[in-house]
DNA sequence: AACTTCTCCAACCGCTTTGGA
DNA sequence: TTCCAAAGCGGTTGGAGAAGT
């Protein structure tokens, strides 16, 4: 049986959303939540489908999300946790606070993708590209799973190698915020973590299937620096920052987002992506 | 200057998962 | 237990701007 779509396609607009259609979506949601995404369109007079304005709000008006390319160490954890879980794209976003499933889907597959492969090392399996040749049975394996999607990261996950943690080294020129193998994840699989690595609390968060709890020091200035009532007062009060324009909404990091935060035990500063 | 190619990313599509009746 | 609606998720597409010729 097919299934039916989210909407009806009659009737509602699709493409790039106007600056009217943001605030309107912005106010309701701050004024109202979203308890219901199918509903949020009509209440809030949009000619759009509940899913889009789902994905509008969370990939683009959340008032806590970062903007801007992701920072080297930001790239690093979304490098060991792809080692660890595959294209769970939403996972690794999960312990990158400010960061999109979608845009970390796109950085992957724009630059980290590409970095990789420069550097000879396979994106999918986070092996060697030389090692393919010289070692078949790990290459069709490699080719099983690089073909399959998210319903093959089970065995993606099983199918990681030790060499991983080269990866890694040699992506970061050795040089990673850590300086050391304190951040390597081990990724000999669940059963045959690394002892060293379990001491340490930043790789036992890493290697958690649940997303942050908000109670993880490294995201306290995160967590902190969220002023969500102050964003929520500026864009629902009666003087918008809407010019007619989506700039201001480049200017989200002014409401507390954009100066540094800490992710991954980092401390980033996400606007020069400089490292500390 | 004009055209083509490349890059990036917002948005869409459709499948899967979840939760309630 | 089954069914169905809603939400979540990941892959893919298309358009805009940048870069190259």
């Amino acid at each position: 049986m097919g299934r039916q779509p989210c909407c009806d396609k009659l009737g509602v607009k699709r493409g790039p959303w106007t600056a009217e259609e943001d605030r309107k979506l912005i106010n309701f949601i701050l004024t109202n939540g979203h308890c219901c995404w199918r509903a949020v369109p009509k209440l809030a007079g949009l000619l759009r489908c509940g899913k889009s304005c789902r994905l509008r709000w969370t990939n683009y008006l959340r008032p806590d999300l970062k903007r801007g390319l992701l920072t080297d160490a930001e790239e690093q954890v979304v490098v060991d946790l792809h080692a660890k879980l595959g294209n769970r794209w939403s996972k690794i976003a999960a312990k990158l606070p400010g960061r999109t499933d979608n845009e970390i889907k796109n950085h992957w597959n724009t630059h980290i993708k590409k970095k990789l492969i420069k550097m000879g090392i396979d994106p999918v399996t986070h092996e060697p590209l030389d090692r393919k040749t010289s070692s078949p049975a790990t290459t069709s394996h490699s080719v099983v799973t690089a073909d399959s999607t998210s319903k093959s990261d089970e065995t993606t996950k099983q199918q990681q190698s030790p060499q991983q943690s080269d990866v890694r080294d040699v992506l970061f020129d050795g040089s990673s915020p850590t300086g050391s193998s304190t951040n390597t994840v081990s990724t000999g699989g669940s059963s045959s973590s690394s002892s060293s690595h379990d001491q340490d609390p930043l790789v036992k968060w890493l290697l958690e299937e649940d997303p942050p709890t908000g109670d993880e020091p490294w995201l306290n200035d995160f967590t902190s620096s969220v002023d969500v009532d102050e964003f929520s007062s500026i864009a629902a009060g009666p003087e918008l920052p809407w010019d007619g324009a989506t700039d201001w909404l480049l200017d989200y990091q002014d409401f507390g987002l954009g100066d540094s935060s800490l992710v991954d035990g980092y401390m980033i500063n996400s606007s020069n992506g400089a490292k500390f």
